[in-house]
DNA sequence: CTTGTATTTCAATGATCACTGAAATATCGC
DNA sequence: GCGATATTTCAGTGATCATTGAAATACAAG
């Protein structure tokens, strides 16, 4: 994932609202939700769900499929995990020592997702 | 970490010249590195830069310390495991089969970092 | 105590953000 | 086609953001 994949995906998630959108897709899994029913559970207006959606699917963080009357919304795990790995890496690049448990010393060898960048 | 937390850090990381800071800092390891000299790494006006800092700070990503003239800044690496460990429970969350290989089936059995909210 | 270096604070500006109400679009059942 | 349902698009609004230049503060050295 590149800088400017990040940066969309953080500000993407970096709204109250639109942090709840995608934790209850995310719980929803790949089937995703109707567009009404995401609006119904979290009490927002259906214009402001729509704005956020859409910010959602810039970032790459949802992807989107019509089923008849409804929009279907469904969570994009592997922008998810991509984005996971490049703060993992951001994390601990070059000072693995210093970081947390975590992600200083895996159990396993593999660092984590190494499906991105190079750098 | 709490949801309030995540979207604080997540809004700090979320903008480039502060994500190029931060990137610094954790590449400095817990060390740091004077303002100055990230100003100088950056390109950046130190006023622009302190504008950043503060950012950073009050997401609690980095801490500050006085050496004589200059204020040294470094990476917290504490708050950015814990904001890995807060995506990747709400990437996995009850869908970990769907999720990427990487945060659904961890090598060992610990998820990620377990020092935060209970939910 | 004055000069110089390192950094922050302040005020102002244009840009982007989240939200709202009203209108438009798409689909279905009759 | 008509009415009802589901969702998006549009225009406008106040709030927050990132940046800038100028001034202020903190410390060190002479």
């Amino acid at each position: 994932m590149e800088k400017v994949d990040t940066i969309a995906a953080l500000a993407a998630l970096a709204q109250d609202n639109r942090l709840d959108v995608f934790r209850l897709l995310v719980k929803a899994g790949p089937a995703g939700l109707a567009a009404g029913a995401v609006a119904k559970a979290l009490k927002l207006p259906p214009n402001t769900l729509s704005f956020h959606f859409d910010r959602l699917r810039q970032a790459g963080l949802v992807t989107v499929r019509r089923e008849s009357r409804s929009m279907i919304y469904a969570a994009q795990f592997d922008t998810m995990n991509a984005l996971i790995g490049f703060l993992t890496e951001n994390c601990c690049a070059g000072v693995a020592e210093e970081c947390g448990p975590e992600c200083a010393a895996p159990k396993s060898k593999k660092t984590r997702s190494k499906k991105h960048e190079p750098a």
